[in-house]
DNA sequence: TTTTAGCACTCTCCATTGTAGAGTGCTAAT
DNA sequence: ATTAGCACTCTACAATGGAGAGTGCTAAAA
């Protein structure tokens, strides 16, 4: 489909936008590839490609600039010597993430955190989503007469307290049983099955009337609601020290999608389901509101099972091939260091 | 220390430039405001507030703007009328945060939310902070092997839990009698006094060397650090669509600060201490890197004692008057709130 | 046939200029 | 003590024009 030199080209002519936006005129790539070509023949060749929808002028008589794609090709073109990535990168990586291994919560903060200083771009990372989790236990602890705490242990090793109020009058060898209940009905299911199970026999059990068992449902059903997974955004500010946020508008646009936490938890979650490192291209991206931005995101598993994802989200003209690399090591550090826990 | 009329003047022209920045002339203030004076005697009035530091000229022929000293005069003179503010507003606080009783997370992150929408500025609350709670009682449960989970109940109704790592050859009975002892020898403390203790119980335990004992110590020290508060911030977007941020510059320094969530923790909680509607203004801002916002904040409480802080941070030239009411009305809210639960 | 040199043309960027508008300070008159 | 009038100052904005970078096309060279 596209000859070698003109992929050399196009290539060239990426790598140029990348390290400096502006549209990238043919004596500037002939001076810093040495094609052994004059820019003539260059410019000819980039017609050629604009032509075939890869490059774009601003406007008449400007450089060229990479389209989205140009970029999907340049991608798909270089996803297999990822791994020739800066060893630096990889070591600095291992040594931040090591230090967090206490508490996952402030351990994905950091993650979010590293990814943004590594990348220069926004870092993103979710907690792992609960309604996906399964169930190991529930511990029911009475409190403050009426209220009781609802410890959830799951496969995860996460752990949810969630507090609701019961009838005062349930006494506790009642609440031990209607623990045992649920501990003997659910374990092994995911939370979202639960809630399902729940729905269903709380239409049943209206019929049987077991005190006992409606009790449990009652308080089944204040329990096992989706809790979103908590979103940790890092590198905001720093993203906007590049030259591609001169425009006021685009990062008004960008910071209104940043807010929206629950879009992104969205779309992120979408992303779990499906494994491996994805990238999504300006038009290419899930969200209408993120058109414009690239997101590069991967997932991190419990054994095999994707339970959470992390991501990168930067201007169109990115780094693509650091930040595939940064967020493919990153997803494979969490997985390595949950799997130890 | 000034006359009627020149504080009259003073506050028409705050005044005007809350309603639009840039300098405000005089002929704009004779216009808007019938004082029945010339705009020649307002420059007269206006050119002696300069001289006393209420007001400033960015450069000479421009209209003049406040100054910090300027509104901070403004703000104190009308601290006794903030009641007379629009009675929409509180209603429509009412109704929202009512809806958001379940849990005190989202809860908070949507009292945020609506501290900036009221206020179109930037909403902050932050969860109640944990070094000063008082511990009611402690779970232990044994989990995965050498997995412990560590359930701390406050007197604040807060439930926290932490996993930490156990030596897997405890026995349940111990665990049992270390739960016991933790809760004999703490309960009615703060995690702050706790955290002391402790410290001063493992120097002292060395010598006694009591088996039990000194694994409840090792457990504890890896209990009660303190986990800094969640902090809910929301609103950027919107506060950038204020004409005040045109300049890159200004966004980016503000960005920059808000996402050092640290920072505005320690700050928030350095307030807690004092209770009451506090305002900073401009360079009176205690954080170096936000002198040149306001903010205006206040506690939340557990009786009388303040747990949390929440606030609004806006520019120099802020609605005061509506801030402040907004700041405080929802910190008595979420008071209120906290005690029904 | 492919590549290159040359040239006219186009578009952006930037500094300069000029003008309108808003506002002040001062002085003299009320 | 207040006000009208006037000269002066500063900003914002639009218009202008040249420099620089880049293209497309054509004809010559390889």
């Amino acid at each position: 489909m596209l000859d070698d030199r003109s992929r050399q080209v196009l290539f060239a002519v990426i790598q140029c936008y990348i390290d400096s936006p502006g549209p990238v005129g043919s004596r500037v790539v002939t001076k810093r590839f040495s094609f052994g070509l004059s820019p003539a023949t260059i410019r000819n060749i980039m017609s050629d490609l604009e032509e075939m929808g890869f490059l774009r002028q601003p406007h008449t008589s400007a450089g060229r600039v990479p389209t989205d794609l140009g970029y999907r090709y340049y991608v798909d073109a270089i996803k297999e010597d990822r791994q020739t990535v800066n060893r630096d990168l990889i070591l600095e990586l291992g040594r931040q993430l090591e230090m967090m291994r206490r508490d996952i919560n402030s351990f994905l903060d950091e993650a979010a955190r590293m990814l943004s200083s590594l990348s220069h771009y926004i870092g993103i990372t979710m907690s792992p989503n609960t309604s996906t989790a399964t169930l190991s236990r529930v511990e029911l602890i009475r409190y403050r007469g009426n209220r009781l705490a609802v410890i959830l242990f799951t496969d995860e090793g996460l752990i949810q307290n969630k507090i609701i109020s019961v009838d005062p009058d349930i006494s506790a060898s009642n609440l031990r049983r209607v623990a045992e209940y649920i501990n003997e009905e659910f374990a092994g299911l995911t939370l979202d099955e639960i809630r399902q199970r729940v729905i269903d026999e709380m239409t049943r059990e209206r019929v049987l009337c077991d005190r006992l068992i409606s009790e449990a449902m009652k308080i089944c059903s204040g329990i096992f609601y989706a809790a979103p997974g908590n979103l940790y955004i890092s590198g905001i500010s720093e993203m906007l020290s590049l030259p591609d946020f001169c425009d006021i508008r685009r990062i008004k646009e960008l910071l209104k999608t940043m807010e929206d936490r629950h879009l992104i938890v969205k779309l992120l979650d979408k992303l779990s389901i499906s494994s491996g490192t994805q990238v999504f291209i300006g038009s290419e991206n899930p969200l209408d509101e993120m058109k414009g931005f690239s997101l590069v995101a991967s997932t991190y598993k419990e054994g095999n099972r994707p339970i959470g994802a992390i991501g990168i989200i930067g201007p169109t003209r990115m780094n693509y091939l650091q930040a595939i690399s940064i967020v493919d090591m990153t997803a494979n550090y969490i997985t390595e260091i949950l799997s130890y826990r």
